[in-house]
DNA sequence: GCGTTGACATACCAACCGGTATGGACTATA
DNA sequence: TATAGTCCATACCGGTTGGTATGTCAACGC
């Protein structure tokens, strides 16, 4: 059993940031759960803000390396090379988050009530910085996806998992008669996540949180267009 | 009034090949309308090639110019620097094919079939390889946008264009009493544009026509829930 | 004929890129 | 105490990048 990060007792004190962070937000990741800030985390870190500032190809190592103070020999004695070092940011960093935000809330509930939930929350917790710099999974699919095989292949499989998870939870909903039987639990799946990634990408480029709420406000609209009708239930 | 694109008589001839290519096929401009294939056409073209394989900063200008056999010489004359050329392909090449693949269509006919038209034609009119490419558009957005302010504003402006022609023709068809007056036009417009490039972007790297048109498929059956029901005309 | 302009061609540049070879400090083990 | 392995640090490399400076040459105006 997977022991699941709850709310703190109310402190006062913000302790790691790292609670109020859902929806697209979901790969906030950054000095997620330190054990001891060894070199390799180290430039884990640094290298996902590179990659989702500037995308993998333009990625600078030397960059990388100013930022987080390690010399090239420390990164090459980790990370056999530029690519290795950005499969262990979508391996380690981003999917570790994709988990946390959507799989795992998926596995109990209502399944609209939790996709909405979801939805809503994170429209709101976003950053501009978030939503101008986008999803990381999406920023690294569009860009890898053609030009290397070994990402996009990593890629679909986070997508594939991500799929898989809201199609079991809307199946999930058919058989308990909360989701109507209308649909293609599997095809609605596909769908959601191909429009969540899209409003994602929309308010990217507008820079723009109103169109981001806009989108999800639609999506919501259609996600409650799923519930099974009151009395129908086979 | 603008003339359009007509369906050639069928002489047997395929003409400009530029016929059959919808939905987010529309960017497939390769060579077209060539009035003479003057050095910066040239240079257009092999420029948008290669943007779209490998992104605009990862593009090459070495590269460019093997392809063409055009020099260094010739480029700079007619492009003061790399990101200008990046920005004439995409007001010069990409929004003519946004133009003549949704806006001017959407401009007349029952807009949801017109929608679902261009939907269903494209999915099965793109190659593997217009599916593993993606989006000239969507592509120049997620990379650039936060990077250039000069690319974002110039991809938002067809963005903004693409979703206005939406929400008119929604608004049209709501008028007419074709479309139900439950959905807020505008907003559904620029859910639509989202779930488009959405479903774009998932078949792009899964590399699948079958989930482009699992997705495509979700998306018309949303859409045919938009229609006004019979009989209940305010 | 003569100067100007447009349309290139050639050569060259500093900056940066990812990657490597070598060596040294420290530690664990035999 | 010798040896091997881990964890880096420094220096260097060839290739590529976008960009520029200069030159050429035909066409055109006068």
């Amino acid at each position: 059993m997977k022991t699941k990060i709850q709310k703190l007792p109310s402190t006062g004190v913000t302790p790691t940031e790292q609670i109020k962070t859902p929806f697209w937000h979901f790969w906030k990741c950054d000095r997620c759960s330190i054990p001891k800030e060894e070199t390799r985390t180290q430039l884990l870190n640094a290298a996902f803000e590179e990659i989702h500032q500037f995308g993998f190809q333009s990625a600078s190592l030397s960059r990388i390396l100013k930022r987080t103070g390690v010399t090239k020999g420390a990164l090459y004695h980790y990370f056999p090379s530029k690519t290795d070092l950005g499969y262990a940011v979508l391996d380690e960093m981003i999917r570790e988050q994709m988990l946390d935000f959507w799989i795992h809330p998926l596995q109990q509930g209502h399944p609209i009530d939790v996709i909405i939930q979801i939805i809503e929350e994170s429209g709101e917790l976003m950053t501009l910085e978030d939503i101008r710099l986008g999803c990381p999974l999406a920023n690294l699919s569009q860009e890898m996806s053609p030009v290397d095989e070994g990402f996009r292949q990593r890629v679909e499989a986070q997508y594939t998992e991500w799929r898989s998870a809201l199609g079991a939870a809307l199946k999930r909903g058919q058989e308990a008669g909360e989701v109507t039987n209308d649909i293609d639990a599997e095809a609605t799946a596909v769908m959601l996540v191909a429009s969540l990634e899209g409003c994602l990408a929309t308010a990217k480029n507008a820079q723009s949180r109103e169109l981001l709420m806009q989108c999800g406000m639609s999506l919501i609209q259609i996600l409650n267009t799923f519930r099974q009708k009151e009395g129908e239930q086979l």
